[in-house]
DNA sequence: CGGCAGGTTGACTTGCTTCAACGACTGTGG
DNA sequence: CCACAGTCGTTGAAGCAAGTCAACCTGCCG
């Protein structure tokens, strides 16, 4: 999942990692590994804004993002729409439930992703320690990365949240400064993972642009033109030029 | 924890409930039990105010609130503060972190807490089953109400978000309308959960007295008079009388 | 080439914050 | 037992960041 951890931009820019890919060193079994020894993962299509599971539907599958972005929300009775966490390549989502769903899955962009039986995969935690290690791993993960997520909406402004929000993909997917970095999301969707309007992002995006810390050749992309001025904004320093 | 979900009030007043005693039915082992019958709990008291461990230190020891309440809060490097969940009897506590605690957890009140050493806990869930599915579901359940929490962050108005957290506070006691609920907490901590400033939680508070939703003895306690329209507050009905 | 979804920009409004003063408990020491 | 200090809570007035409403732009797809 997204971390949208800047109150110690040093713990994630250092410390942790949701496992990426399957561990390269020792000989420890991963979810991914032992789940394709034994085929009990399904390879599934989305495409673009289909629905992956519902909200309080019975929460039979997890999910492994192979390819595309995923959402996952809540929707009130009125409309309104908080986005939780986007699933991006190498992210797991839905084992975090017990018996139903407390969020909607949607693609994004279309979607390759594997879906494992829940059931399945509580077996293997069972049989294998290492698994086990890496679930509960997974949960602890979530649960810190939403509490960062708290934060940012508790307690930051528009701006520090779309800087933010910015620096935690770019850190995600591995994008140093200067490299074009992908928002597979609408402006739409960042605004309700931010807890903002569309126009705000809109604004926020376009002042930071006018202050050189990015560009923006188009809608699906942003460079990181300064980042050490993107890590201010996120920590809150006003500064324009 | 608290739990701020008000989207499907139901779910918490029915469904889940983290093991608030050892387990009365079955010959189901829990960590209460378990760790009393090896002795690897050590009962500690905390003065109101003390800290019990912060933000980046070791995370040595997971915690079981017996009395008192407990604030688990990420402090911004300005000062700004967001509290993530208050810990009340019954409550478990720092089992959600690595290798480091991501928040710090103070007392709020006089506190008495069982502390037990990670690795022990994390012994017993190798050991015992039961046990591990104890704290997966404390995980899931914990991540749940962040999420809960994110939505009320991001997307409610003040006055949905103290409408929310009196009915949350209330379904966790067990308080039924017309019950005296007890607020531990100051002011102060509550706007920090909420993502407030102390003026208006006081304001909002003031304007749910004066439509006759509540009541409020003293500082510490408030009445639930009209939890109907506490409900339709929550969910961001806007009527006054 | 035209239609439409998604994005941007501007003008205005507003809910919450900020700043400031005042009130009411609570605990302590005379 | 009361006076007093300090902490915490409440209320008021003014400001502002972000929301709302509305028009317009832009690129994509049939």
């Amino acid at each position: 999942m997204l971390n949208s951890n800047l109150a110690q931009p040093s713990k994630y820019a250092n410390g942790y990692r949701v496992q990426a890919c399957p561990g390269p060193d020792r000989a420890k079994a991963s979810i991914s590994e032992i789940a394709s020894q034994r085929k009990i993962g399904a390879v599934v299509n989305f495409s673009r804004g289909k629905t992956i599971f519902n909200d309080g539907e019975d929460a039979e599958y997890s999910y492994k993002v192979v390819e595309g972005a995923v959402r996952l929300s809540k929707v009130m009775l009125d409309g309104r729409r908080q986005i939780a966490e986007f699933a991006l390549p190498g992210d797991m989502f839905g084992f975090e439930y017990g018996d139903a769903y407390a969020l909607t899955a949607e693609a994004v962009t279309p979607v390759v992703v594997i879906r494992y039986h829940r059931i399945h995969i509580e077996r293997l935690g069972d049989e294998f320690s290492d698994i086990r290690q890496e679930l509960i791993a997974h949960l602890r993960q979530g649960w810190r990365s939403a509490q960062a997520h708290l934060v940012m909406l508790g307690r930051q402004s528009a701006r520090e949240r779309v800087a933010a929000f910015l620096i935690s993909l770019a850190s995600h997917r591995g994008i140093e400064p200067g490299q074009s970095l992908e928002l597979p999301m609408g402006r739409q969707d960042i605004a309700d993972y931010l807890g903002l309007t569309i126009e705000t992002v809109c604004r926020t995006l376009t002042d930071f642009k006018a202050s050189n810390a990015i560009s923006i050749p188009d809608r699906h992309h942003v460079v990181i033109r300064d980042m050490g001025m993107l890590e201010a904004l996120a920590e809150g320093e006003d500064e324009e030029s």
